[in-house]
DNA sequence: CGAAACTGACTGGGCGATCAGTCAGTTTTC
DNA sequence: GAAAACTGACTGATCGCCCAGTCAGTTTCG
């Protein structure tokens, strides 16, 4: 109530998606100080003053954003951690897959956007600005927490404060994956592909889980 | 001789170097783009004009800046590699050792900058933009493939494309450690603190060698 | 109708870059 | 050896551009 106007019930009109769409887009492409609000209004198709007026300013509209993709992402993290809590004993590599499967599937069937979504991840992941810290601390702190009990709870032998290593290591792997530099790919003249999702994962995910077994003393 | 006036013999003055030192710190803050060289200017106690005089432009400067402290990591890297080539057969731990060790110690020890060198490596290595990849292309791609050779060298049995993604992983658990977010603290309750690049190292080491471990066949 | 959605011209400010000019030294010239 | 010519480092005012944000007015819709 508070609020200044901003989009009714937060569902989002048709406008406001096409909005959100071109800034995930623009904010990838340059960054959050290197994107302008003129091309994304151009990209959506929109007049500049209408993203004033459903997200106030740059910086609200870049935290609608992030809201928005971490939502759907993170509900599915949850529930995949869900699913498999219910199966049985937690094994690790199911841990860590279900880490990242959902970043990934959210980033290319969703948006059909290359994974802009995920490169912004990546920036605000290894970002030390106040913006960043506090949007990855209000939007992927808690998820992280369960995802490091899970760790514990698969690899008892583990230690608090190793767990959270773990865990931040993992994420670090999985930065390799979402940033798409093409870096691989000139490295190993042509081998690695770091556009294949899936062959990525296949490697990622036991290195991460051979990486946290090396932390746990038997 | 085509170049217009740089600065001579590039060894550079006391106010280019006073330029560069102010650049790092700036860039590191504020990213490539939020960062002003007005700011760079008053930091670096110098007029804004003699930036232009020095380097031309903000993309040279950045470029200059990179060159420098890459310089003197790599050189340390590649020196590192060496002097346990010749000690005698390669050790996994310590060639991963030697790969963080120089980033790390330039970026305190030297710059006494608080990493802030580090920090735009971070988001250099993550970026997909031409210039970062440019960059990293010229001054991390040759000593990152001495360092893959190293890999093979070390365990044979990892294939071509797997050393290459061993690496790659490997940067990547480096990145958690360079950027320097605060977030393992604020995960952990105050437990693990990423301002403590020793205790890190000690984490790190063991899990890049033990995901490396997980991907070679026995 | 009235309210919500939307437009596009506009504003002030910060940006990178430019440039005429100052000045301490160094080299040339007679 | 001293005046003249020249150099390269450096300054600070200034330029034009592009930015985020504003707002008065228009259209859409229930």
């Amino acid at each position: 109530m508070a609020e200044t106007a901003l989009n009714p019930a937060d569902g989002g009109s048709a406008r406001s998606d096409a909005i959100l769409d071109a800034a995930e887009q623009v904010f990838a492409g340059s960054g959050y100080d290197g994107a302008a609000l003129r091309e994304i209004a151009r990209r959506a198709g929109v007049a500049q003053g209408l993203i004033h007026y459903h997200f106030d300013n740059k910086a609200r509209l870049f935290e609608k954003m992030v809201e928005r993709r971490s939502g759907q992402i993170n509900r599915a993290r949850a529930d995949m951690l869900d699913t498999l809590r219910r199966r049985g004993p937690l094994q690790l590599e199911e841990i860590v897959e279900a880490l990242f499967r959902p970043t990934i599937e959210t980033g290319i069937e969703l948006a059909e956007d290359g994974g802009a979504f995920a490169r912004i991840l990546v920036s605000m992941a290894n970002s030390s600005d106040p913006m960043a810290r506090d949007m990855t601390a209000k939007y992927y702190d808690p998820i992280a927490r369960d995802y490091i009990a899970a760790l514990h709870d698969a690899e008892p032998g583990l230690n608090d404060a190793d767990a959270v290593w773990a865990y931040m290591f993992a994420i670090g792997v999985g930065m390799t994956m979402m940033a798409r530099t093409g870096r691989p790919k000139r490295l190993s003249d042509g081998l690695c592909d770091d556009g294949d999702a899936d062959a990525m994962l296949a490697r990622i995910v036991p290195f991460i889980c051979g990486g946290i077994r090396a932390l746990t003393p038997d």
